[in-house]
DNA sequence: GATTGAATCTTGACGACGTCAAGATTGCCG
DNA sequence: CGGCAATCTTGACGTCGTCAAGATTCAATC
């Protein structure tokens, strides 16, 4: 995948293999080898560097060396390939879950905090991807069920969490209800962190401090269950 | 100003001025009067109906039936108007959670329920003006303080409601961590609510359940506060 | 009340973007 | 070895945001 440009702007830089025919191309190949994963690597790049408001597919294309309609061939539009890289990233929020999870032992309770920790880590440690996620477009036409669905094991986790707490013989609606609060804290939490303007008030705290209170809230919160 | 397309829409009714000059200009006058303002109602209109990544300031002008350079005069570029619709937005977020409290009577936990329950509300009746408040660009060089004390009133409000129930003599961290529970609390289930995509496990109940099971949640939460 | 300067709006242009169509290049399978 | 499909490039089109220059209107001054 060439080192996504970066260092020397013009991006390409994969001079990885030399230049087998002439100057005329610096370009290595043409055909690229695993094109889709490096444009999935350089739009991840482009979204945490310019935000999703600044990112270019053309951009993109640039930065993983291939000319601006390359992409096309890979992804149906810009659309589907932010899709991709939202999907990327409910996988890896998943993968944060499950890291703390399985370091907490088995006091539900303790799994559930921890599941609520890796939620918040993931979203301080990318950013760019948890507000894809979470504020993209909505992927409307896409093959594939993955867009839809990727969400769904990520709330698996929290809800399971959340049975494992209650146990048996709670309604519906008092379950719901739970889950709801427990998504919604640690929701809200990881996006008061990464967004600037919302996290005014824990300015004067340093980041020790801020991770003792992110936890704290949402350990009270599993301790305030039934 | 010529009805701007979409006839019911857009409101400003300005159709006060019958166009005085001849059927060369369906628009009834070179100045309009108070662009600014039409501008900002059209932006509104077209942020609900295109979302955040299809908004477009050309698109906006033509509802306001205006030329496409005619808002340069009034907002600095595209992120300035944004910027105004998200300082726009965070006043109506503050009368809404005032609004609920004023309603709610004089008793602490009831009063910062009815803040959540305001500021839930607000997302669920203006998500797109919500999404833009969290989640647009930053504005950066934008004039004035007001796009970045803007999110300030209305986590005031909420500090205030918990500092209420929580008396004094507590712990700096513990009122940090508390407000932050309460923030992330509410902004999480607000942002669950309008996001299909995280609403999934809400999908099987009815409306009036899911006002039921947000009120549990955000009651549940004032009464866990010590 | 006319004149003049400033504010407001329009027209036209430019570069960047996403997307489509057509051509060039390459890998692969027969 | 030949041809086909996949891959990538080039070029084009329409739309977008923004700038510059001109047209029009308002308002303040004489």
């Amino acid at each position: 995948m060439a080192e996504n440009g970066r260092d020397g702007a013009a991006g390409d830089g994969g001079a990885e293999r030399a230049g087998r025919r002439s100057a005329r191309r610096p370009r290595a190949a043409y055909h690229h080898g695993d094109l889709r994963a490096a444009l999935l690597a350089a739009g991840e790049a482009e979204l945490a560097e310019s935000g999703l408001s600044g990112f270019s597919l053309r951009a993109t294309a640039r930065r993983a060396g291939v000319s601006h309609a390359a992409p096309a061939h890979h992804f149906a539009n810009a659309d589907a390939l932010l899709a991709a890289l939202a999907v990327l990233g409910f996988e890896r929020l998943v993968s944060a879950m499950e890291a703390e999870m399985a370091a907490a032992g088995a006091e539900p309770r303790a799994r559930l905090a921890a599941a609520g920790r890796g939620y918040v880590a993931f979203a301080r440690s990318s950013p760019h991807l948890f507000r894809l996620m979470f504020f993209g477009k909505r992927p409307q036409n896409l093959p594939g069920d993955a867009p839809r669905e990727a969400p769904g094991r990520a709330f698996a986790i929290l809800r399971g969490a959340v049975l494992a707490v209650q146990g048996a013989g709670v309604p519906e609606t008092e379950i719901a209800r739970d889950i709801a609060a427990a998504w919604g804290l640690v929701h809200g939490l990881a996006h008061l962190l990464i967004e600037e303007a919302a996290a005014g008030f824990l300015r004067p705290f340093g980041e020790a401090e801020r991770e003792a209170i992110v936890a704290g809230a949402i350990e009270r919160f599993a301790a305030s269950l039934p």
